[in-house]
DNA sequence: CCAACAGTTCATTAATTCGGAACTTTAGCA
DNA sequence: TGCTAAAGTTCCGAATTAATGAACTGTTGG
């Protein structure tokens, strides 16, 4: 496993990160890491979705968010701790980030009371 | 030519809106659309890159923003005229589009200011 | 050293996207 | 009425990107 690559917060693009949340499990998981209190690891994130992602999969999901410059992730023994990098994310990005988790915060519940 | 879908504006989805904007020639004719004082045809936008647009590229990405709920597109006579959809979509998501607008206008400033 | 585990990489297949060429629709005009 | 041009769309082949099973890489514990 080579050396994880994190870009720096000015090389960040708008599309880059429109890009990562375009895809509802990444956006998942982002809502989620940012809302957590700790990293967390990828594996925690095996059943986020109905039917249990291949790890491949969500390998590559990790990928996109890290090189979005969405969250950071570190090596810890065998596994990798993930954390959102909201702080500076807000610094540079303004409201942005947080008007979409909040967008779609919004519509899981819409659709968990209405279609169920 | 067959008549144009738009969907309803509770059919749209933030991940839809999210994929359209990953792209930025796509982001960039919306936030056009969406200052613009009066609705623009497609054939405004054949030169918003650098390089022409082939038509069908442009068309395309016409299709996507309408379909994602984004435009609003009219036949009148031979040209189509769009406009953004933006008071429902901020009825219905909030902050999130324009956000996402002021962060891709920031970023064009950074983009011209440095690297020229 | 070995087994187990977390995650990555590789290779194959599937799905998207790009863009040129042909087509459709509407308007203007002789 | 045709004829022609303009604005978009559709079609299709090529190129790119995404999904995932299988094999692989590191790391830890015994």
């Amino acid at each position: 496993m080579r050396t994880l690559h994190h870009p720096q917060i000015e090389d960040i693009t708008v599309e880059g990160i429109l890009h990562a949340f375009a895809d509802p499990v990444r956006l998942q998981i982002f809502l989620d890491l940012a809302c957590a209190e700790t990293s967390k690891n990828c594996s925690s994130y095996l059943n986020v979705t109905s039917s249990p992602l291949p790890k491949s999969t969500l390998s590559q999901h990790f990928k996109v968010l890290r090189e979005a410059g969405l969250v950071y992730s570190e090596r810890r023994g065998v596994e990798l701790h993930n954390r959102s990098r909201c702080p500076e994310l807000e610094e540079r990005f303004g409201a942005m980030i947080q008007a979409i988790v909040s967008a779609f915060v919004q519509q899981q519940k819409e659709k968990a009371s209405s279609g169920n």
